[in-house]
DNA sequence: AGATTGAATGTTAGGGCTCACAAACGGACG
DNA sequence: CGTCCGTTTGTGAGCCCTAACATTCAATCT
């Protein structure tokens, strides 16, 4: 398993054909202010020549910085993970970094060296996508072990804002959870039954909240898994008994199974039932109803946590975690009950 | 931007400690057979008592081989990129491999040049999870360059198969889309109406195969983009013409645009038309009508993908491409048309 | 016994780059 | 005119490994 190594340009070769030392090709090369203009240009030309591509792996080796982020994750086909993936990559794109991806199973305990293996070395820069009970450790695991150089995305399953003592950037999900709770009580409904996503303890709190400061019963949340099927099956137990009216759910992928559930039980879609998904996946608008549902900028998370990495590694001072948030998106899945008795 | 470099603990460091040269430490590490069992065992708990982790980039420098793949791609929120992107990671972690992610923008015209600029150097391994116009120019800029180890994966816009004369990993989109299109022939549609998404010929070939050979009218495909809105404004369009009764998708998501729009058009799904979709994504099965769909293994394609690519690294031959036959899943958005003539 | 093997280990030379220096050069200054 | 200084360039060492070759040593053969 070898590629062929047909003697690649280096910088040597460079400096030969620039008639200059390999130093100072490799000044040009890091944008070195230490390099007359006249000779820059010089190099400059070779490098066009001679199609000089710098080596990645030898200067890493040499500067002891790889230029690249292994971003941790459990599932890259969740709408959310893909989407901040895809930000992480982005930002660090223009920034002349390499983005690797771990994918972790999210059914498989791992030890903390595991995780740790998971990583080029000990201390290199990492990205944890935290939003399942595996990422939240994995990402407490890093925190624990690196000397350096790990940013958390998502929230996972931090409970409150103590343990956010950290480089981290996350949604609000806690706050916009409440206001989706409120949304429907607003709407009339006596309580909202709540379909989890496994972790993800902001959004249940936050609706426990809601439901608490209204004075309302908190029903015991149906545990799901990521998948519709999970979702549909849950609903389908909750909507035997009539009284339920609104259900909010972890995401959009389990609204979409709450609906299903609804129209083969014969609710109809707000009128019986009112259902309030999350993330503002791109089918959301596009549902018959249309979902009412929480518009989360996933993309512009993984920016940030990005932006958050390098300035972490510039040895800029942590900021205070950020807590973006995310608006609700009413459409079509929620209103008011029909037999409204006020 | 440097980071940490507390010394980490070398190879020269383990033979110290072992008693032996850096070389039987590096046999160790690589498996050679050429090392007595006792010094193996010695070397191994050095190796256990160091914490000793092998430098990748050193490796990769001094052996020639990164045992590192990047993956080009546009869109890792697409469900099909995105899975296929997990069952590539899959593999390539199990045979000890680093996946990196070049995520390119599917807006811009690529030179050949920048689609090389994204690998780590010329001739290292890549995959391409060609889906689009971009993609699949980049994946024959790489064929065209690359001294080796280019594998594409889902076909792209290969029209036909004289251009898979080559490392390739796809799906038989041709086949299924022509199958799909005569189920809905078979159901008593007069014609099948197609909302294209941009590139993936083969589907938009077979669907037209279909309905020359079933010696039906081909209508003009209607050119969508990925997006569930693109497909929702171009049914609308289609929608204005009573005739239209039966709408082949080129994925999940337009199908999901072109039910509601039938929805906002009054038309009921599938009594007054039927929509098939592509992809079978999670969410296909709880719509309410359930989507009648086309099921692919794209993670499977993406462990194939990997595969490949490690068979040619190995010096393989190249095969003969392999074209995984997906299935038609039939659901609910699928039936005769309502005031059928025959 | 001496020569011949073969397995096990060691030695040396890079790979392509950056770092920390050392050297060369020109101008400003006393 | 010599010294000092800043700018620009060059030199050497070293990052951590593996490839290729050299060496050792015991077992085998003639």
């Amino acid at each position: 398993m070898s590629t062929d190594r047909p003697r690649r340009v280096n910088i040597v070769d460079v400096a030969r054909h620039a008639g200059v030392s390999h130093q100072t090709v490799s000044r040009v090369i890091n944008d070195s202010p230490l390099v007359a203009a006249a000779t820059r240009r010089k190099v400059q030309a070779a490098i066009e020549e001679l199609g000089f591509r710098p080596n990645r792996l030898a200067r890493a080796l040499a500067g002891g910085t790889a230029r690249e982020v292994t971003v941790l994750t459990t599932d890259t086909s969740l709408y959310g993970a893909s989407e901040t993936l895809s930000g992480i990559e982005d930002a660090a794109r223009a920034a002349g970094h390499t983005v690797s991806v771990s994918v972790m199973n999210p059914d498989q305990p791992y030890a903390d060296a595991d995780v740790l293996a998971r990583l080029p070395h000990l201390g290199s820069p990492a990205i944890v996508i935290a939003h399942d009970a595996t990422t939240t450790r994995a990402m407490r695991a890093l925190r624990a072990a690196q000397p350096s150089t790990t940013v958390a995305t998502g929230g996972g399953d931090l409970a409150d804002e103590t343990e956010a003592a950290d480089w981290l950037v996350a949604l609000d999900d806690r706050a916009v959870a409440a206001r989706a709770t409120r949304h429907l009580l607003d709407l009339g409904h006596a309580t909202v039954h709540y379909l989890a996503i496994p972790s993800k303890a902001p959004r249940r709190l936050g609706w426990e909240q809601a439901l608490r400061d209204a004075g309302r019963p908190v029903p015991p949340p149906a545990a799901c898994d990521w998948s519709t099927a999970s979702a549909y099956h849950a609903a389908i137990g909750l909507l035997e008994d009539p009284d339920v009216t609104a259900i909010l759910c972890g995401n959009d992928d389990l609204a979409v199974g709450a609906v299903r559930a609804a129209h083969i039980a014969g609710r109809a879609v707000p009128g019986d039932l009112s259902v309030v998904g999350f993330d503002d996946c791109p089918y959301a608008a596009f549902q018959v109803p249309a979902l009412t549902t929480v518009g989360l900028d996933f993309r512009g998370l993984g920016r940030g946590a990005f932006e958050l990495l390098r300035s972490k590694l510039d040895g800029a001072p942590r900021p205070r975690p950020t807590w973006r948030q995310p608006e609700l998106i009413v459409r079509e899945t929620s209103a008011p009950p029909r037999n409204r008795t006020e």
